[in-house]
DNA sequence: GTCTATATACCGATAGAC
DNA sequence: GTCTATCGGTATATAGAC
């Protein structure tokens, strides 16, 4: 009995499983994941220490079921892109897919980039593949054979596409359509491409 | 007779400091500030945690001493860049020094990048002034009275510079002239300026 | 599902001998 | 300048009552 409606407990039940999730995004986000104690993430729900290792098993657990959505955005776009052309139109149509997927969960999304390192050695342990897939896409991105300087033009391209996560910083209150817009053109600026689209 | 040559402890003395500093950058930046021990960076030394605290008073300190370097280059260019026109040529001209001291002290800014919240809780104690020096500068790139876009813009060029450090990454064995230029004229690119030199 | 209480371990930092 | 030994604090995680 321990949920009516199984599968469903975003509706049902698991309210306090959520609540910890929003309030830890929050504590990691700004304090960062080794600085912030399960007792703080604990007392922002309302609950104590032990009542919180009944939803999750450990702190690690809890940081990976935050990044999950994350993790599949970037392994979408990767398996996307495996043995796919490198015209103008398609790259600019991958970019726009990853980008999206930035701004949609933008909120682990900051969190990954202002704490890369723990979640770097989180994904170390349970994802390994992920860790890679950065340099997968660079290396598409850059095309074949490429040059160093289409290498670093690939990184900057990737760069600008993550810079989404943190724009809110400098321009609060830009809408998603805005955001989208300009940091594709932005990032196929940087790549030297102009698609016809 | 601490030293020999007083200001001269670079050559003179001063070599067990030196190595800890080292050791210290390569294991905040692998493992994060937070999550690596004194006594992992005494080890790596070949001295011990008491050792250690007889070169540097405390924990903070030692990361300070290391991010020094960078707190001085984007202090230098935020007060370069205050009451200065915005024509294509001086933007060009500040993302260039900009750029140049990023490559340049680019082990202990990569360490930066990696651990945002850490670096940002040190600052915040020691150098409160420099954690708006981000804004200051997005603000000056994207020019007065800029659009929701011009904003997004200036970010995205902040982040294509700040790329140069962890390019190594994607593209190993870069010159750094190489990363200079092409993240110059990439940063440029996503102004959308289009300077004469 | 939530609580109190606790086990166990490591951290940063200090004291004092050499 | 480097060491051994230790203090005080906090962390993750668990046991068991309710």
């Amino acid at each position: 009995m321990a949920q009516p409606y199984p599968g469903h407990d975003i509706i049902a039940g698991g309210g306090t499983k959520m609540a910890i999730r929003d309030a830890a995004v929050k504590l990691f986000t700004s304090k960062g994941f080794e600085q912030t104690s399960l007792r703080e993430v604990a007392d922002a729900v309302g609950i104590t220490k032990a009542s919180l290792y009944y939803h999750y098993p450990s702190k690690l657990d809890l940081l990976l079921a935050i990044i999950e959505p994350v993790v599949e955005n970037i392994r979408r776009v990767v398996a996307e892109v495996d043995g796919l052309g490198h015209d103008a139109d398609t790259v600019r149509r991958v970019l726009r897919d990853y980008l999206r997927g930035m701004i949609r969960h933008r909120d682990a999304g900051s969190m990954c980039v202002r704490d890369t390192v723990a979640i770097y050695n989180a994904l170390s342990e349970r994802y390994p593949d992920v860790l890679e897939s950065g340099k997968v896409l660079a290396d598409w991105l850059a095309g074949p054979d490429a040059s160093h300087e289409a290498r670093v033009r690939a990184a900057a391209a990737l760069s600008v596409i993550t810079s989404a996560l943190t724009t809110d910083e400098y321009v609060p209150g830009v809408s998603d359509e805005v955001l989208e817009s300009t940091l594709l053109d932005a990032a196929t600026c940087v790549l030297n491409i102009h698609a016809t689209a």
